[in-house]
DNA sequence: ATATTAATCGGACCGCGGTCCGTTTAGCTT
DNA sequence: AAGCTAAACGGACCGCGGTCCGATTAATAT
């Protein structure tokens, strides 16, 4: 079973990568788990990550593009188990029960996540780019445009879609909770009467 | 006897600045304009500036305190005239309307500011500090928030708010427009759709 | 006028993400 | 085993936002 690739033509173009160049992708991978853990996403910088891993640093930009492609690489394991839970998963998250229920725990599942991985995906998502068009929020809004049109959503559901999402957005969701002081609940509660309201209303 | 300012050297400061400062600040804000009117506000960087003005790079910090400060004081104006409207000004935007119009007025008038002003408004809120702490982002969230109230809505109006106005966000908003090649007008039919659902709603 | 002092100034300096290009090397060919 | 070539390597280099601190200067007291 494969997924949607959660980077531009990375899993889907399967150019044999040479030894070496795998071996310093690995190393490179565990020596940035290990600086995250010690030190914490932010003070990871691409300088002390290619030190760690007795690398150039040129080598990790040609692996990992930017610093926000390697923190998309970190999360890919987690994110893609997040779409198989939505996608394929048992309900509510999964198929099988209402659009209206599937879309109150896709947002709470987000929400879950977002709060888990916290530093790392900001990090991730901190570019316009790596925002909007990565496959995996594409993939996130093709799902709930879906819901919404199961739901009996006329009026444009792809940019619906969109602007419900982008009330998801990590910054502001750990901005929440980390310097508001807003509870996980509230926000979820808030994303239940948002979508509840959008998909009934009118 | 000195205590925290608000913004860096903003409305809330009476102390007196000495004439070289006031003279300096006058000498960068023009500064940036030409530089922006001829470059754009992207190729905008703190030396180059400096250079123009003809002061040094330390004292452009310094009255400014950051690269987001100086956006945000070049907006000043403009986002006060906006505040204006929405506060003051003539109906449905102003007071006079009932609750839903105001906020659907509210969303459009928001949506063409950030498009009129574009990447000035995006670089203004190119931190979750000015995104989410300045005191015009609180002043949004509040009127939102009261004409959610005014509308009825009683579970949790200003975390409601707060979503709603996340849907703002100039970033997407821009990107929108300019990557995806969405029309003001769908921008704005989906926010009126959005608030009016959820006021109406459940 | 002169002295005092505190605000202001300016540019050297820092660490960051990202690029470039001469050097090295893995893996294939003969 | 030796040669070839394209890929991978690595670190010097760049421009950026931001900081720091000794030199300067405007405003005030004498």
């Amino acid at each position: 079973m494969s997924y949607i690739p959660l980077l531009p033509g990375s899993l889907a173009a399967p150019v044999a990568e040479r030894s070496d160049a795998a071996r310093n992708r690995e190393r490179l991978l565990e020596a940035a788990r290990e600086l995250i853990a010690e030190c914490g996403v932010d003070s990871l910088t691409m300088d002390r990550l290619a030190g760690r891993a007795g690398v150039g640093k040129g080598t990790v930009f040609r692996r990992f593009g930017s610093r926000t492609g390697l923190m998309i690489t970190l999360l890919s394991d987690s994110e893609a188990a997040f779409q198989a839970r939505f996608m394929f998963g048992p309900p509510p998250l999964g198929p099988g029960a209402p659009g209206l229920e599937r879309l109150i725990a896709f947002g709470s599942a987000r929400i879950a996540y977002v709060l888990e991985h916290g530093d790392l995906v900001r990090a991730a998502e901190s570019s316009a780019q790596s925002r909007y068009e990565v496959p995996a929020a594409l993939l996130w809004q093709r799902h709930v445009e879906i819901l919404l049109r199961e739901e009996g959503m006329e009026a444009d559901p792809l940019l619906m879609a969109m602007t419900l999402i982008s009330t998801l957005d990590p910054e502001r969701l750990l901005h929440a909770v980390r310097v508001q002081g807003f509870t996980t609940e509230r926000l979820t509660s808030t994303w239940r009467e948002l979508v509840t309201r959008v998909v009934s209303g009118r």
